[in-house]
RNA sequence: GGGCGGUUAGCUCAGUUGGGAGAGCGCCUGCCUUACAAGCAGGAGGUCGCUGGUUCGAGCCCGGCACCGCCCACCA
């Protein structure tokens, strides 16, 4: 064995071992309890990035560690099919071969797609294989196998049959560059600088004017009111009359709602339903007409008179130098606002009426809701649930319907009568008229729509698989905070709608992964660090105990420290390993631990059991992290190896097996992080004949809570000497455990006891302090109270012994 | 506008019912010690953002303020 840890090789070969035999593959007929997780599925074009690498490590902490204990496991893999992602990826290619999908045609856009994801899709699985995660890859699913489809237009159709779904002319986020309408939640908001224009709107029975504030002056062509605040006193007179919408020339209601802000420009606001969410809402409470006059494509249309086919700058120009020969422009001004700009392809936002598909989500909501509320879904960290809830309280109806090639096509068909006729598979005839002329609608679905069924679709849904029956519902969701909406509430009112159940019971929300320098991750903006650079570098081992270690907060910068951390906790359990095995002929399986620091050993592999699965159990993977090295560096090699090492060398019989048997205890915890290098040392001892993939999960002895006392006596003496040089009372036994850690010939013995006998006096000034104040000894918990006591009385011993 | 989180050592972060300020990295000193120099031993370094309050006692609980990050929301 070499000196020094070297991950690389070892890591490959395990990864390869255990899949070819079989230990991730879940068998629904097997015994044991089920446990099982459904990965959240990456993108299907995507790289793993650090996120990705955090949420798989403590999801693979939650199925090792379960799986080791004799559960029935699966931690379903697969992808999402992230239409309007692989969209702009394909469309991307054609531009550049100066072509697009429209040239292309349906047929073989899809068709090249399917081809272009055959060759370059897929790679994140061997990304997570390569982190050690134990997925059962021979399950993967993607949101485009037929079975999958078959799912979602099930759901469809079922929320057709509830009455749920509805077509609707509605504003809608309209994306010029995807060609699509997105969600509101797919739009980001960034700050901007325009000009805020301010326009003299002429009364129409030509009294004056009315003067109105626009950031977007082509929009004016599209004005079909003004309004103003009802309390405003300034423009109450006008209520009732009419303005002229510039360049238009068009005569249009002046009218009052209080959705305007007075305070903001002239207080009085251009009512444009076509091109404004807010303006198409109050177009509608007063009954107003909807004029578009920008098109999908960006550009003014045919309602824009004279300005058809212009570019919106090209229009603005044209409108500016207008209103200037008439002098109605009062104003140009620069003004800061926030503007939408698609998620996917940073696109500014285009708000247009469109026809799309809605889903009435209320219904769906209410169990939702209450299930969060009571706990049958419980988040971690806790006040999550409150973000959750509070969408779910106000939500919205779901546009499902996206203007895309690339994705489930919705199962709803035409008759030229316009009767449409929604199935889960193509219907013969008509179901209104019986007409077989039938054309099938050209939108897909929203990629969230088909994500909301993952736990369940990827397990057969909705036909009734033994592995339906045993892995769902799932145990835990396990993803970061940005989808809780778009993913995480739409999967607990699907599961709970189609499955009459829950589809997990616990979520856990993770941190963020920023960039060192507190930015988002980015590859476009170089802040980047990829989890394969990590691993490659440090090893998966390391590299996933240094995930955990940062997955505490709600937002954590990624620093290598912490991976260093991890290299350095897997090299110093090779070497112990080594130590050990050096020593280890011939020794007999028999493990009899008789003395002191094989004792306190023991019962400190106890308390780190407790401790590791209380940080488990409630998914605090830094604070298990932290468990495993203290018990590793601190109890494990700095103490108990080094109390045992002249034992070792003379080839104690029961020191060296009880030292195999409480490594390989060390091993089993360190396992769920660490996988790698605790199989590759486990092979190596003695004896071996299973895998420590497959456990056992060690139990605790029990037996030797107490020594743990006279042990602490020995390292608080020890602490003495290094501080000091005095040396300390101690009998045989321990003297004999203080020689072998200490070493007197290593330490300095140059320190100052004068300096620690002041330090000693001072802490047992302060312990009197307190233990004299009644109402201390009053009020303080007893067992409080009785731990002063204890440090007073071992102070002064200490003292005592220095002689001070 | 509403909500969530953060502010602790030079850096990244722990700190679990309020009771002796911690870890890793970095830095300084001494060691090639028969597992490990990716190591060992020792050390320096902090008014726990500011400010009131509760308490015998506050990094922790309550109020206010400042700054940073994120999420939600129809400000033209």
């Amino acid at each position: 064995m070499e000196t020094r840890y070297n991950p690389k090789g070892v890591e490959e070969r395990w990864q390869r071992t255990w899949e070819e035999e079989g230990h991730y593959t879940a068998d629904p007929s097997a015994a044991g309890e089920p446990f099982s997780i459904a990965l959240p599925p990456p993108n299907v074009t995507g790289n793993l990035h650090m996120g990705h690498a955090l949420n798989a490590s403590t999801q693979d902490v939650l199925v090792r560690w379960h799986r080791m204990q004799g559960f029935n496991t699966l931690w379903q893999p697969g992808y999402d099919h992230a239409s309007i992602s692989v969209h702009a990826v394909i469309e991307r290619q054609l531009l550049a071969e100066g072509t697009n999908r429209f040239e292309l045609g349906r047929d073989a856009f899809v068709e090249r797609t399917w081809r272009w994801l055959e060759e370059y899709g897929g790679i994140i699985m061997a990304q997570l294989r390569r982190l050690g995660a134990s997925l059962d890859y021979s399950r993967e699913r993607f949101t485009m196998d037929d079975a999958y489809v078959r799912a979602v237009y099930r759901f469809f159709v079922h929320l057709h049959e509830r009455g749920f779904v509805y077509r609707d002319n509605r504003i809608v986020n309209w994306c010029p560059g995807c060609q699509t309408s997105v969600s509101d939640l797919e739009v980001a908001y960034r700050d901007q600088d325009d000009a805020l224009t301010t326009v003299r709107y002429p009364l129409a029975d030509g009294s004056g004017s009315i003067s109105i504030a626009t950031v977007r002056p082509p929009t004016i062509l599209g004005d079909v009111a003004v309004a103003v605040h009802p309390e405003d006193e300034r423009y109450r007179d006008l209520v009732g009359k009419e303005a002229i919408v510039p360049y238009a020339e068009r005569r249009v209601p002046i009218v009052a709602d209080e959705r305007v802000d007075p305070e903001f420009g002239t207080g009085a606001l251009k009512i444009t339903p076509g091109h404004d969410a807010t303006d198409f809402e109050i177009g509608r409470d007063h009954g107003l007409p909807e004029l578009t006059v920008i098109g999908l494509d960006g550009r003014m249309n045919e309602h824009a008179g004279d300005l058809a086919g212009l570019t919106q700058p090209e229009a603005e120009r044209r409108i500016l130098d207008w209103l200037r020969e008439r002098d109605r422009l009062e104003e140009r001004s620069s003004y800061r606002h926030s503007v939408g700009h698609c998620d996917r392809s940073k696109d500014r936002i285009e708000p247009l009426i469109t026809e799309q598909w809605y889903v009435d989500m209320k219904e769906l909501a209410a169990p939702a809701i209450a299930a969060i509320r009571d706990g049958r879904v419980a988040f971690t960290p806790r006040n999550q649930a409150a973000v959750a809830l509070d969408w779910l309280e106000n939500i919205r109806p779901w546009n499902v319907s996206r203007q895309l090639w690339w994705g489930q096509r919705i199962p709803a068909w035409y008759c030229p009568d316009g009767h449409v006729t929604i199935a889960e598979s193509e219907p013969s005839a008509c179901s209104q008229c019986g007409g077989t002329a039938l054309r099938q609608d050209d939108d897909v679905f929203d990629t969230w729509f088909s994500s909301a069924l993952w736990p369940f679709a990827t397990l057969g849904w909705p036909e009734q698989t033994p592995e339906l029956e045993r892995y769902y519902p799932t145990d835990v969701l396990s993803t970061a905070r940005d989808i809780i909406f778009l993913w995480v509430a739409r999967m607990i009112m699907s599961g709970h709608e189609l499955t009459g159940e829950l589809p997990f019971h616990d979520v856990i929300i993770h941190s963020l992964v920023l960039a060192p320098d507190g930015r988002r991750m980015s590859k476009s903006l170089g802040t980047g660090t990829e989890p394969d650079e990590v691993i490659e570098e440090y090893g998966a081992d390391a590299t996933r105990y240094g995930l955990l270690k940062m997955s505490s907060t709600q937002d954590v910068r990624f620093s290598p420290g912490f991976i260093d951390e991890g290299r350095k906790l897997a090299n110093k359990l090779w070497n112990v390993a080594r130590l050990i095995l050096a020593n280890a002929e011939g020794a007999t399986p028999h493990a009899r631990p008789r003395s002191l620091e094989e004792q306190w050993m023991i019962a400190r592999l106890d308390a780190a059991h407790a401790q590791i699965t209380e940080s488990i159990e409630a998914f605090e993977f830094a604070r298990l992290a932290g468990v495993l090295y203290r018990t590793t560096f601190d109890d494990f090699c700095d103490w108990y190896a080094e109390a045992i090492k002249p034992r070792l060398y003379d080839r104690d019989p029961d020191a060296v097996a009880t030292a195999l048997a409480l490594l390989e205890r060390l091993l089993a915890y360190l396992h769920p992080v660490m996988p790698h290098v605790t199989e590759e040392i486990w092979t190596a001892l003695p004896d071996r004949r299973r895998r420590l993939v497959q456990g056992p999960w060690p139990k605790p002895d029990g037996r030797f809570a107490e020594t743990q006392a006279p042990f602490e006596e020995i390292r608080n003496a020890a602490e003495i000497f290094r501080r000091s040089g005095a040396l300390v009372e101690l009998d045989a036994d321990r003297r004999r455990i203080f020689d072998a850690v200490v070493r007197p010939d290593r330490a300095r013995g140059d320190g100052d006891p004068a300096a620690e006998i002041d330090r000693l006096r001072k802490e047992i000034q302060r312990a009197e302090g307190m233990l004299g104040n009644e109402r201390f000894v009053e009020r303080a918990p007893a067992d409080v109270v009785e731990a002063e006591r204890e440090k007073l009385a071992r102070y002064r011993r200490e003292l005592e012994a220095l002689g001070g």
